[in-house]
DNA sequence: TCCAAATACTTTGACGTCCAAGTATTTGTT
DNA sequence: AACAAATACTTGGACGTCAAAGTATTTGGA
């Protein structure tokens, strides 16, 4: 489905001619939005063969890099920033894979650890290698479109307050 | 949820602490899913005292940028990228409410059009209004940083071939 | 000590996305 | 003219996300 013509500027042109307001704002989110498609429809075809998709990847890689290769539901949660619902459906499904074991927090009984398995850390080695192979999606992306990207959206990101500067290093 | 570190920085020194390869690819990419998040998040808010969301928006108004207001429901999805029977469950949603009519082509028996109605039609210019006022959700990022992000993705966008530029404007 | 409030997770339900398959209609070829 | 292939849309199923409500447990005061 290749256009003859940019999506986003024929956009913008046309909310030009109808008046409407924030014209650049909208181009900006727009691009965004779609980058965002095109990456994760990439991430997920690489993962496919895997047997993963990239929100099980991000939990199985976020356990492999802790020292005991476990952590409690909620930090999975705060550390990739999504719903606690959502986190307890990723590790169902990788719980129904073998690739983690939820396991009960010695101390805190409100708690559940989740543990990598060694089938899980298996895969997810065997997944980043998959990733590095597409550049993580964002082939097509010059080393300077690379950091402009991640200087512009850190400033997004901390304006949303995913995270404090702290005053030493601002 | 605010913490007191960059969870991308985090993650990339974990990348690199495990061995694994295209970090920067990785940030690049971790940093456009967050915009997207963040993003996205903040327009469903700004939309939903207008009962749309910004799927249904977007059909909106890019029927209300036609001459006559109706577009075929495949042109629809083309013009936003998004999979045909997303725009069937979309137009569905806004039949429901009485943004958008179905009318078979008249000429083409296989296509159906969806046409705007005089309230989508007004229900569109309030949701422009709503997304204007917070900056489609980019507030906190500079113009710079719009730029930025514009170009690179454009970038982007053409390797995915998503459009083709013409031969004259390279 | 006791209890309301906070915390941790799960469940249910509403939606959004895609894919694959199914139906209807039109096109392009022989 | 006839028919296979392409096109347009809908349906049903698998999954992902979030919000709200429910259960269990721990905390922090009074």
């Amino acid at each position: 489905m290749t256009l003859d013509f940019d999506p986003i500027d024929e956009a913008a042109a046309n909310w030009r001619g109808a008046g409407w307001a924030a014209v650049d704002a909208m181009t900006a989110a727009t691009s965004i939005t779609r980058a965002h498609q095109i990456l994760s429809g990439r991430i997920d075809a690489a993962l496919a063969p895997v047997g993963l998709n990239f929100s099980r990847f991000e939990v199985l890689a976020l356990l492999s890099f802790t020292k005991e290769g476990e952590l409690p539901l909620g930090k999975v949660g705060d550390r990739l920033q999504v719903h606690p619902a959502s986190v307890t459906n990723t590790v169902n499904r990788l719980e129904a894979d073998g690739l983690v074991a939820r396991k009960p927090h010695p101390t805190d009984r409100r708690t559940t650890l989740a543990v990598l398995t060694r089938d899980g850390r298996r895969r997810v080695e065997q997944a980043a290698v998959a990733l590095a192979a597409i550049e993580f999606g964002v082939a097509g992306l010059t080393g300077d479109g690379r950091r402009a990207v991640d200087a512009a959206i850190l400033e997004l990101r901390v304006a949303a307050g995913d995270f404090v500067v702290p005053p030493s290093q601002r």
